[in-house]
Order: C-alpha cells, then structure tokens, then sequence
DNA sequence: ATTATCTATAGATCTATAGATAATGC
DNA sequence: ATTATCTATAGATCTATAGATAATGC
C-alpha cells in the first residue's frame, strides 16, 4: 500500500482540494468560472491552478465544455428533490409553509459550497446548445416557485407580479461577495426565506412558527438520508 | 447637401440604429455583450452585426474595452442624478416615498434602452482593473438603496439584513427575458416598487397614494428638462 | 501492461496595426 | 486635404491532439 498512484509524477504536488484529480480541476474550474466567467478562462489558467499542464486536463475532460456541465449537474437536482420531499409531507403543507421551506433550502444550498455554482447561470455565454438539459432542469425550479407564489398572492391579494420575486430573490443570493453586516451567515438564507413571504403579502407575525416548520421539513429531508451539501 | 458621407464607402448597407457609425457600433455591441457576454464576443461579430469590416471599428475605438466603457458610462449616471433631485424634493419625502420613487425609476431606466445594459453589471470578467470607475458608481447606488433601506426597517422593525433587498430585486428586472405573464410592461417598475417597500415591512394599504407621490416626483425631474430615456 | 502525466505542436481564432483606396469638401 | 472605409497581416492567444515518459501493478 503506497500513497503514490500510476502514472508520471506531477512537477507540482497537489495545491487544490479534493481526492481525485477530476475534483481538484472541477474546484480549479469553479472559482475560474464563477470569478471571471467561462469565456474568460482558459483552459491554461485552469491547470495552472492545479498545478498541472494544460493538455492534461483532456485525460479527464474532452472539452472544456465538458467540464461545464459536470459542474452543472451538480447545481439544481438538490433543491428539485427537495421540493418531492416538501411535497409528500404528511401532514401537507400549505403554499406558505412550502414557500419558505424552499426558499431556506435552496439558499443554503447556494451558499454552502466553496464556490457560488449558482452564479453560473448568470453567465449569458451559457445559454447555447448542448446546455439545455441543465436550462431546463433551472427553469422547472423557477416555475415550481412561480406556481406556489401564485397560490399565495391569491390568498393575501397582492399583485400577480410579485409571484416572480421569491425566485429571484433568492437567486440573488449568488450576487453576494461580501457578507451584509448584522448577520450570521448561517442565518441569511432564512432572512431570505421570510423576505420570500413577506413580498407576497404575508405579514409578519406568523413567521416565527413558518420557521419551526422549515426546520421540521429540512430536517426530514436530511434524515432520510440525502446530503444537502455539496 | 448630400446625403453620403466622406469616406471610402461600405461594402454593406446600413443595417444598425443610429446616426453615426459610433452609435451602430454601440448599438450592435450592447447586443452581444448583453447576450452572450463580453470575452464570449468578438469583436469580428460586432462589426459583422454593423455591416463593415474588424478593422474598420478601430476608427472609433482604441480598444474592445473602450466599447464597454462607452456603453457602461450610460447606465447608472440617469438614476444618481435622479436620487439628487429626489434629496431636494419639497415637503420632504419619507424613506418610504424615497424608496418607492426610486425603485420605479431606476426600474424604468432598465427597461427602457432597446438592449438591457444593467445585465452588463452581472458579467463577472467586468470586475476588472481600468472598469474602477464603473463599479463605484454603482456602489454608490447601492449603499443608497442601502441606506434608505436601513432607515425603513428601522421603523417596521423587520430584520435588518432585509435592507439589502430593494437593490436586488429592482436589478433582478435585469434577468427578465419574456415579462411575466398579466403584467402591462410600463407597469412592471411600479410593481417591483412596490415589492421593495413590502419587503421590508410595509403594509400594503398606503401603496397607492405612494405611486401617485412618485409619479409626481419622476414627473418633476422630467420636466426640469433632464430626459430619463436612453 | 496500464496509467497519469509530460512535451510539442497544429490549426483556428482574436485583437490591433499599417497602409491602400474611394469618397467628399474646399 | 480630409475622412471613413477597405485589405492584409503580425503576433498573441486558445483548444485539442499526438506521442513520449515515468511511475505503479501484476
């Protein structure tokens, strides 16, 4: 049992995290794509955060296209299996309740990571061909959010309009860089989640018990044995 | 008086908005920047979209970067000055009213150009070395949005992390492509003024004299002879 | 023998410059 | 003479392929 693996040496030892060298180029790729975007970086600037030539990265990937949509994949199916979840709840839950559990999840989702994948579906070079399977997984997500803010502003009275924004709310999660003062980090993607119900019209006292409920419903879905981290 | 201008003339026809040249060679790179990105476009594509040759855009401008830097000087310059008029307004506004204005206009001005050029903002590569100028006036927008945002919550008493958010949804009108269903497209800013004020815990009963306070207020800044379109 | 890396390079861009050309304007 | 375009091209990339090399594994 030797720590060394086949193959020639490396002239630089590992600098990035991950187990395989397929991850350590996959987290290489990700701070590239989601700091200056796909276009903007080469695949020379990829290796070279890893630490290897730049032909290599083809024993892992035939395009760099390719190593796109690995990262891709990794981004929305988390969050759709989590709405099944929320969906077989027992007792139901009601569109609100269901709104804000969401909305929790998806946002931590976002944030947990090294990297903001997220991100990357603000990159407008991305909206091309081969990356329609990945466009159309997000835009089931958006319409799921769009159906039950719609069901919620029925309920409070408030303009159809709104019913687009706790998608994009949380979304906009992904344009954060620094911080905002006054929060723990941990805590925002539940900010995000009341600010989701309140611009539908949903006041504010009631948010204290929707919060109890989104911790019930996350913690069933991690229970049963799916990671929500990355 | 004749209708040709000096010059060699082109092998293609005039096929771009715009009186001078320049102005076709914004008018086509605001097209592909905000569609595709900016190192994803060439600057071959642009002077395709044009109708004359690559080199021919060299007349105009020293580098690819200045044709950014001319399209990015026409964005947030319209909303600042417009936040000067609203600090001057007598009676004096309340946050509430400020925020309201502020949002339907700033929300305007995104929708109004033919190419959506807020979406420039969310080009990551543009965080980049001589754009500086760029990204602090639009910081300075921020922290106002900010600012008032804070002074809001601070009376609704909803959390203060959600003084972020105004900014954020009036720039998520920057990802629309089609217009969400049910809404008239001249409404559209005045509905996301009102989810910024609701987002922070204002109830919704007084939300229309508020329009009608920020009606007037973009009515006052237009008459005092500054335009608000493109 | 198999594997993971390396070196070297082909071919396709892409930005920007140099200098020719074909109009108008005086 | 001045201007706006054109043609041609240099030099710097960038992606991807071919084939050599240096380890491990059997």
């Amino acid at each position: 049992m030797s720590l060394a693996r086949a193959g020639r040496p490396r002239l630089q030892t590992q600098r990035r995290p991950g187990t395989t060298a397929r991850d350590e180029i996959l987290d290489a790729a990700a701070e590239l794509f989601t700091t200056l975007g796909y276009s903007a970086t080469s695949t020379r600037t990829i290796a070279e955060l890893v630490g290897i030539r730049q032909a290599s990265l083809y024993h892992y990937f035939d395009t760099k296209s390719d190593i796109l949509c690995a990262l891709l994949s990794q981004t929305v199916a988390p969050t759709l299996s989590f709405v099944d979840s929320l969906l077989q709840a027992d007792p139901a839950l009601t569109s609100v309740e269901h709104l804000h559990a969401l909305a929790a999840f998806d946002g931590e989702q976002l944030l947990s990571g090294r990297w903001n994948l997220g991100a990357l579906y603000l990159l407008p070079e991305l909206r091309e061909a081969q990356l329609e399977p990945f466009w159309s997984e997000r835009e089931r997500l958006r319409l799921h959010y769009l159906e039950v803010g719609r069901a919620i502003v029925a309920e409070t009275g408030v303009h159809e309009t709104a019913a687009e924004l706790p998608f994009r709310l949380v979304e906009s999660l992904v344009n954060i860089r620094s911080l905002p003062a006054g929060a723990a980090p941990d805590e925002l993607p539940l900010h995000v989640a009341d600010a989701c119900v309140r611009v539908l019209g949903v006041a504010d006292d009631p948010i204290l018990s929707l919060r109890m409920r989104t911790h019930e419903e996350i913690g069933r879905y991690t229970a049963a044995g799916v990671t929500s981290g990355p």
